[in-house]
DNA sequence: CCTTATTTTCACTATTTATTGAAAATCCAG
DNA sequence: CTGGATTTTCAATAAATAGTGAAAATAAGG
């Protein structure tokens, strides 16, 4: 399979220092589980799947993690929709066995998909919403593109004591309106670049986060 | 500035409908927050200061979103430390004002250096750690590249209760060393090729993501 | 069917995280 | 210095989140 280029092989080992490897890999990986916005259990119950690679029973991960049934039912259960993990059986036991899913580029895309799905797109849809909200025809929803450039904030240090006693009850200005409209759409238009870039790496079938990282470190 | 292609262009509004608006972008850019990694207050904290646009200071920011003196002291200093604001004075004025950065390619490249920092890098020396305690001399730190492709789960079906209670006390064998090895390998690399694309990202002073974005809609 | 193995659900509890508010520290003008 | 304005800290509390375990539901074998 893989040989390590100059470290001596690997040998065997006593089995509680592999258990202990394994279990540190489970902690590490389980602390990294909010960076992908699952619960730190999720997280470790993917993670003893994925290390151990067999497929294994509810009792097994309940065991090993030492968590409650109710616990390891609900993880198992969120990580097989997240498609991060498959369910598998064995003939002549009724108990259901998972599976991680074990190339990291395909786990990239699902844990991708479903952050674009959950997190991005309800921003996108809020963001237009506002956008379109002071302005009362429907406003044109097909990308409108702002330029995105940075906007200096005016330095509107001096007219303060000014603004803040006067505007206080009048009704604001178009041009504030303006300005506001402006600033939803310059993060309008971060978002939806980010959410097409989303899109694209969870449609590309291939290893398209690797693609992305060898093109950029040419081009950037 | 930017004029609507089609809509209405902006008209004067009531003052309590404008404040409406900014408020439901101040709620919906921090329910995002935990997406970014920090807690939602600071997020709306963020998200007053942008859509504003103009230095605020803290009894602003606590009137406007009706939090506590230590909780809008403790954000603040939080957007700070992550680069996302800016403090600023007034001449005539003892308090400290906050400003947020407005370009959304700077405020996404300071939100990435942070999460690498936090995140990403100490995931990156446990995994290199582990990748190395099986092996008793210093294994190769230097971007060991396993071959990333899917590992199949190699139907384990056949001999589980064999394997469950056969190695249950002796030794692993340096083939199950190897197989731990290689799949904390396939993560490793994924995770280096995550922060050496985020590296970049950071470092690149222009709209990098914007740049990345038009390219792979080429490639990929 | 009925029995038993297995999984799911969910009210409750535990744990973690966020927020408050008042005291302490700091800062600055006079 | 001193006194008031401002900011920071942090123990206490509140809120949110995660985890448990036993009961209910479901599925499979006989």
């Amino acid at each position: 399979m893989y040989a390590y280029p100059m470290a001596r092989p690997p040998e065997a080992i006593p089995r509680a220092q592999f258990l202990e490897v394994q279990d540190r890999f489970i902690a590490a990986w389980g602390q990294m589980g909010t960076a992908w916005g699952v619960s730190r259990t999720m997280a470790e119950v993917y993670a003893l799947l994925y290390i151990t690679g067999e497929p294994l029973n509810t009792d097994d991960v309940m065991e090993r993690l030492r968590i409650s049934r109710g616990n390891a039912s609900m993880s198992l259960r969120s990580l097989v929709e997240w498609g991060l993990v498959t369910r598998a059986h064995k003939r002549g036991d009724r108990k259901e066995y998972f599976l991680a899913e074990q190339d990291p580029w395909a786990l990239s895309r699902k844990v991708m998909r479903e952050r674009l799905r959950r997190e991005v797109l309800p921003l996108l849809a809020t963001l237009h919403e506002l956008r379109d909200s002071t302005t009362k025809d429907r406003a044109p929803r097909t990308d409108a593109a702002a330029p995105a450039g940075l906007r200096l904030a005016s330095s509107a240090d001096a007219n303060a004591d000014a603004a803040h006693a006067a505007d206080a009850r009048k009704p604001v200005t178009s041009a504030e309106v303006r300005q506001l409209n402006d600033r939803i759409d310059t993060l309008l238009e971060l978002v939806q670049t980010i959410e097409r870039l989303g899109e694209r790496f969870v449609g590309s079938e291939g290893k398209g986060l690797k693609l992305a990282a060898t093109m950029l470190s040419k081009f950037i």
